[in-house]
RNA sequence: GCUGGGGUAGGCUAGCUUGGUUAGACUUGGGGACUGUGGAUCCCCCGACGUGGGUUCAAAUCUCGCCCCCGGCCCCA
C-alpha cells in the first residue's frame, strides 16, 4: 500500500489546482478593486499568539510542537492573529486606514467532515485603524462582491451587532465571566438551555425573555427600527452605505454572535445552505485585538472566507470551471521535420505563446490527439511545406486549416 | 471525544448473501489498425481485493483489531 496524504489533507492535482488558482485570482482581483493590498505571514507562529487570541481552549485543536530550540510553535489555525501581530510589529505607523488581504492555508486538528479539513484555505481581509460605519460597510461590501464574483447564487449574509447583546446581557445582571456561556446558547438559539443558566445567575424572567426577543430580531433591514439605542442607529448607517453601494443581499439577525470575546460591534456571517453541517462560508466583524499583542488599542474590521467551502458550494450549484488549455501544439509530420518543429515551438514560447510539442516520438495521428487533450487552440503542423518556408496552422475548434509562412505564425496565433 | 455508512486497477464498478477456474466489465493511460490530420470504431498491453491477525485444505468473500474515506453530533477562531 502506498503512502497516503495525512488525514484531512488533500493533493490538488492539476485540473483541481488550475480551478482553485483561477478563483483565487477572482478574489484577489476583487480585493484589488477595493483598494486592498496583499500581506503574507508565516505558516507557523509562536503558539502563544493563538492562545492570546482565542484562549487556552484552542490548544487541543492546534497543530503545536516544540522546535529544536525548545520554542512552542503552532501551525496557524487562522490568519487574523498573525496579521494583527504584523500590524503591531511593522505597520502601526502606516497611513490609515490600513487595508490588507491574505490568502493561505491554515491548520486545525479536528475531525474532518464535509467542508472541513485539517489543512484548509482562508481568504480574508482586515481594515485597521478605522472604526466607522463606512469601515464596516466596506468590509461587508467586499465580502458580498467576492461571493458574487465567484458566481455563487445561494447564500445569505446576516448582519448583527455583538455590542447590543453584550450591553443587554450586562444590564440584566450577568457577570462578565458568564457572558460567553450565555452568548454561546444564544448563538445556537438554545433558549431552553439558556433559561436555567440565567435563572441561576438571578436574572428576572421578563429580562431573560426580552433578551431572547432581541436575538430573535431577524429579517430585512426594516427590523432595525426595533433595535434600541446607539447600535440600532449605527447598523442603520452601515446598511445605508451598503444600500448606496448596491449591496442588498443581506438580512439583519441580532442572533449572529461569533465565538470570540474581542468582537466589539458589528458582526456578520455568510452561509451557503447547500453545504449542510459546515455551511458557514464567511465570518467577520469589528474587533480590537492589537492591545493583546502589546500594541495600542486599534479598532479594526475584518472577515475571512472559507475558500474550500465556498468552492464546494459552487460545485454543488453546478458551477463548472472550464480548463484554459494552451495556444498551440506543434506537430512534426515526420522525423525529417522533427527538429525544425522544436525550433518553431521555441520561437512561439519566446513570443509568449503557450506552446507544447510531442516529446515521445509519436506520429501525426497521436500527436493530433495530444493537441486535443491539451486543449490547444491551434495545431501547428510542420511538414514538407517547410521547404516553402511555411507550416500548416489548424484551428482545433473549427477544424479549418491554412498554410502560413513561418515568420507569420506568431502574429497569426495572437490574432 | 461520540456515532452511522463505506473501502476491489488512476477513475467508476461486477463478484461477497451460499468461501473453491487465471477476480470480470467500462473508462483513463500506452501501443497498433491508420506511413500528412484529433474527438468515432476495432484489436493488443499496463493496472486492483486498505492493513494486520484469526478460522479453514482453501478467504476479495466469514471473523476481530487498526488505518483511511464519506456523512452526522460535539466543537468551530
Amino acid at each position: 500500500m502506498s503512502i497516503q496524504c495525512p488525514r484531512g489533507t488533500r493533493d490538488f492535482l492539476p485540473d483541481e489546482l488550475e480551478k482553485r488558482r483561477a478563483y483565487e485570482g477572482t478574489l484577489r482581483e476583487v480585493a484589488r478593486r477595493f483598494g486592498f493590498r496583499e500581506i503574507e505571514t508565516p505558516i507557523f507562529e509562536e503558539a502563544e499568539l493563538f492562545i492570546l487570541r482565542s484562549g487556552p481552549g484552542v490548544l487541543k485543536e492546534l497543530y503545536a510542537f516544540k522546535d529544536k530550540g525548545d520554542r512552542d510553535i503552532a501551525l496557524r489555525p487562522e490568519m487574523t492573529a498573525a496579521v494583527v501581530r504584523a500590524f503591531v510589529n511593522g505597520m502601526s505607523n502606516d497611513p490609515k486606514p490600513i487595508k490588507v488581504f491574505y490568502f493561505g492555508q491554515c491548520f486545525r486538528y479536528e475531525r474532518p467532515q464535509a467542508g472541513r479539513y485539517r489543512e484548509f484555505f482562508q481568504f480574508g481581509a482586515e481594515i485597521m485603524g478605522s472604526a466607522t460605519p463606512e469601515t464596516d460597510a466596506e468590509a461587508i461590501a467586499m465580502a458580498s462582491s467576492m461571493i458574487k464574483a465567484l458566481g455563487l447564487k445561494n447564500y445569505k449574509i446576516r448582519i448583527g451587532h455583538i455590542g447590543v447583546l453584550r450591553q443587554r446581557i450586562a444590564d440584566i445582571g450577568v457577570p462578565k465571566e458568564r457572558t460567553a456561556e450565555v452568548l454561546q446558547k444564544l448563538d445556537k438559539k438554545l433558549y431552553d438551555e439558556a433559561r436555567p443558566i440565567l435563572k441561576e445567575i438571578g436574572v428576572k424572567d421578563e429580562d431573560a425573555e426580552a433578551l431572547f426577543e432581541l436575538t430573535e430580531t431577524v429579517g430585512g433591514v426594516e427590523v432595525l427600527s426595533k433595535v434600541p439605542g446607539e447600535a440600532g442607529t449605527y447598523l442603520q448607517e452601515v446598511v445605508d452605505y451598503l444600500d448606496r453601494m448596491g449591496v442588498r443581499d443581506l438580512e439583519i439577525d441580532l442572533g449572529v454572535v461569533r465565538g470570540l470575546d474581542y468582537y466589539t460591534g458589528m458582526v456578520f456571517e455568510a452561509e451557503a445552505p447547500v453545504l449542510g453541517a459546515e455551511k458557514q462560508i464567511c465570518g467577520g466583524g469589528s474587533y480590537t485585538l492589537s492591545e493583546l499583542f502589546g500594541g495600542d488599542k486599534v479598532f479594526s474590521t475584518g472577515f475571512a472566507i472559507g475558500f474550500d467551502r465556498i468552492l464546494l458550494a459552487m460545485e454543488k450549484e453546478g458551477i463548472v470551471y472550464e480548463r484554459k488549455g494552451i495556444d498551440a501544439y506543434v506537430i512534426a509530420v515526420s522525423d525529417e521535420t522533427r527538429k525544425d518543429a522544436f525550433g518553431i515551438v521555441a520561437k512561439l514560447r519566446e513570443a509568449g505563446i503557450a506552446a507544447d510539442i510531442d516529446i515521445m516520438g509519436r506520429k501525426i495521428g497521436k500527436a493530433m490527439k495530444s493537441a486535443n487533450t491539451t486543449c490547444s487552440r491551434y495545431a501547428v503542423i510542420v511538414g514538407e511545406e517547410l521547404s516553402r518556408g511555411c507550416v500548416t496552422l489548424k484551428d482545433m475548434q473549427s477544424g479549418e486549416q491554412c498554410e502560413v509562412p513561418v515568420d507569420e505564425i506568431v502574429a497569426k496565433i495572437r490574432n
